[in-house]
DNA sequence: TGAATATATGAACAAGTATTCATATATTAT
DNA sequence: ATAATATATGAATACTTGTTCATATATTCA
């Protein structure tokens, strides 16, 4: 039952991928549907750069995933966890 | 469905009370039975000031609740919410 | 090929965070 | 009251992380 060391930091990994507003705002707003990196900066109003620096450390936790077409990348969640996840935390601080 | 700003925060500051491999090994100790902080100490291999001082973030974010019983205090988590979130962070690790 | 557009990256600085050490508070026992 | 034990806290330092600006890569169109 005891977590092992390589474990821990995994997860405490998994878990700063979602610790800045930033980077939950984009995850909020992938949950409805995929998306570019304008337009999604245009929605969290962040800069086109500073979006695409916190796309590159989501995409590394495996939390979202790019489709590239023609120049757009068009990002989305990866995988259910994530969206389960987000929900999850946000239930906590809502009734938390 | 998009996310206010503070809901945000709110949110970001949760997933970082759980973004350090040494609070995961806390509350993975404490996913089994309520604990004091030296007993933590000794199984998370930490100082006891370290240990009080994370003991305070996870407290603040309510993840976890001290009982107090003479002068030991034994913390255990907050809720099922906390146990949900580490085990669904746990299993994208694994299988992610 | 060259210009325009979308995204990504590197480096530098600023801001936030963890750990350590020393000290403080609280509780119990003598 | 004093000593001993358990936990908490403050300040300092070291470390990590986010943002910005400049530049690079990739793709499309003329």
């Amino acid at each position: 039952m005891t977590l092992n060391e390589l474990k821990a930091i995994q997860l405490a990994e998994l878990f700063s991928a979602l610790s800045d507003a930033n980077r939950v705002r984009i995850i909020s707003t992938l949950l409805e549907k995929e998306m570019n990196v304008s337009d999604i900066a245009e929605k969290t109003q962040m800069s086109e750069s500073a979006v695409s620096h916190q796309l590159r450390g989501l995409r590394q936790m495996r939390l979202i995933r790019g489709r590239k077409s023609g120049r757009q990348v068009f990002y989305s969640l990866d995988d259910d966890h994530v969206k389960k996840l987000y929900l999850m935390g946000l239930d906590h601080v809502k009734h938390g």
